[in-house]
RNA sequence: GCUCGUAUGGUGUAGCGGCCCAUCAUGGUGGACUCUCAAUCCAUCGACCCGGAUUCAAAUUCCGGUACGAGCACCA
């Protein structure tokens, strides 16, 4: 009665494993993680990874993902208190979901800096007064720096300095008293602390003393009971100072995971700070600018949020540092976004033809409104008359001799009139050989519009004529022949606007 | 300089000592289909950084080398 071949039997399938390996050590429906983003503009591709990969491990294991907005720095990475709105919007979208806790850390100082006299008060941290430059080479030098020995009294005196603004910037720091003999330099007394007088865009000048990322970063992860943190590998040592910290404290630190720097090749140099200063200065439009890679501009532009989580997923959680081209990314957005996609003709820079169609019979032309779903519907464009203006696009003008209007008719140019254009004239409808397929519209279904184009790094608004067509804005529609594209309401002239999403 | 990390087809990725003359995706090539330069379909190309060691057996473990990357900020 055994139906299976001994073979077969022994030859079981090695199942490939689908999207992102398990969290170590999670209990499902206990994960707590964190997104953790400096609030200095809205979200961009590269932010993605993070907002993907955290939210996806928290839906796998039944866990919590949290936003926090790591804002403690307002002269290097200022925040800009518009995009705390703008990156919980990305996060949802992108997610598919709200974070289930929201943290500033401007908002959280007073424990900051409460935890902060904590480990001044248990001798974890001292009070340092010595320059960068002098400290550096205390480091180098793995020789304690004079600093250190302070008493106790002596450092919450200056704390208190620090606290009042007796001390200025850049005179004192707090430092996690370590090991300055450890091998690792990076993890030599550390510093927790800062003085900054600048003005924080949402707390004003309430506080002098600012944490630094891997103090506030501890702390909070610690309040918030953070399991797993999934971070880049140049945090590396991050964790490593974090965890110095949490032993004194006798905290357990969650379990890290990295990931290694990804280049997307076609947007590669952008910084939030750069592109701040290039919108600024009349660069780009805004942040949506279609040349952007900020989540905002790829969404405007109709990326599927579902094609962007799975551009991500696929890439996984390795060390690696890799460089991928955006064509991976457009290749999954074109299968999500494909079987929605009306087709529609669109001609850039047309010019007309007249053509005397009296001889096909022909009254109106029925094309499918998508070839692959007829149950979609028809578009139908009537041709009314025996002499039709039509238009086409100078680039199918190029070469000479026939080309076939798609799902029309063979023609060919015959003659120019200089006030109403080309005139042509049809061979034949039936398709017969393999005369070049042009698309093309004619006059009466055709009207005005743009389409936003990068060229070059320019953006271009190509003019052209667009089939008439009732789709709303924000369809995401292709146009025949190349490439798919975005309604976006009308222009300053009324003309239909469109952005292009890609081929 | 010190410390840390990574190395599988063009690009990503799976692989956790024998199911591996290595997975999947993307890409390239050829073809089929098609009144879109799209989509679909079929076929095909193409990789375990190098050298030792352990083992009956290594992409998988260990050691050394090389390459690349990161940290050593009063940024995040």
């Amino acid at each position: 009665m055994e139906k299976e071949s001994p073979d077969a039997l022994e030859k079981k399938v090695k199942e490939r494993r689908e999207g992102l390996p398990e969290l170590p050590n999670a209990e499902d429906g206990k994960v707590v993680l964190r997104f953790a983003p400096n609030p200095n503009g809205p979200l961009s591709l590269g932010h993605a990874r993070g907002v993907v990969i955290n939210s996806e491990l928290a839906n796998m294991h039944d866990g919590e993902v949290i936003l926090r907005f790591d804002d403690t720095d307002s002269v290097v990475k200022r925040p800009d208190p518009a995009a705390y709105a703008m990156i919980e919007d990305d996060f949802t979208w992108l997610a598919g979901r709200e974070p289930d806790r929201i943290v500033r850390a401007s908002s959280r100082m007073e424990i900051y800096l409460e935890y902060a006299s904590k480990t001044l008060a248990e001798e974890h941290a001292y009070v340092c007064q010595c320059t960068g430059e002098a400290f550096k080479e205390f480091r180098v030098s793995k020789t304690n720096c004079p600093c250190r020995n302070r008493k106790v009294e002596e450092n919450l005196k200056l704390w208190q300095e620090m606290n009042d603004g007796t001390i200025l910037p850049g005179g004192a720091v707090i430092r996690i008293r370590t090991d300055m003999s450890l091998p690792n330099p990076a993890l030599r007394d550390w510093p927790a602390l800062r003085i900054q007088h600048t003005d924080h865009p949402i707390v004003g000048n309430k506080y002098r003393v600012w944490p630094l990322l891997d103090f506030q970063s501890a702390v909070e992860d610690y309040l918030q009971g953070v399991t797993h943190i999934v971070r880049g590998k140049d945090l590396m040592d991050s964790t490593r100072k974090q965890t110095l910290l949490y032993e004194k404290f006798g905290w357990t630190y969650p379990e890290t995971l990295y990931w290694g720097r990804v280049k997307v090749h076609e947007f590669g140099g952008f910084s939030t700070s750069q592109m701040k200063s290039d919108i600024a200065g009349g660069k780009y439009s805004g942040w949506d600018d279609p040349r952007l890679p900020t989540l905002r501009a790829m969404r405007r532009r109709g990326y599927d949020a579902g094609a962007m989580r799975k551009f991500w997923i696929d890439l996984g959680l390795t060390q690696k540092d890799i460089a991928v081209p955006l064509s991976t990314l457009n290749s999954l957005n074109a299968k999500a976004v494909d079987a929605d996609a009306p087709r529609l003709s669109f001609v850039r820079e047309p010019c007309a033809v007249i053509l005397d169609i009296s001889e096909t019979g022909m009254q109106q032309v029925t094309l499918p409104i998508h070839p692959e779903h007829p149950g979609k519907g028809i578009r139908e464009w009537p041709l009314e008359d025996d002499i039709i203006k039509v238009s086409i696009a100078r680039d199918d003008m190029d070469s000479s001799g026939e080309k076939r209007l798609k799902d029309f008719a063979d023609i060919k140019i015959t003659s120019e009139k200089a006030a109403e254009g080309l005139v042509g004239e049809v061979t034949r409808t039936e398709r017969v050989g393999n005369t070049p397929i042009i698309h093309w519209l004619p006059e009466n279904m055709a009207q005005s519009a743009i389409l936003l184009v990068e060229e070059d790094g320019e953006l271009v608004a190509a003019e052209g004529l667009l089939e008439i067509n009732d789709y709303p804005d924000g369809t995401i529609i292709q146009l025949e022949r190349m490439g798919f594209a975005i309604l976006e309401g009308l222009d300053e002239n009324g003309a239909r606007k469109m952005v292009r999403l890609h081929a």
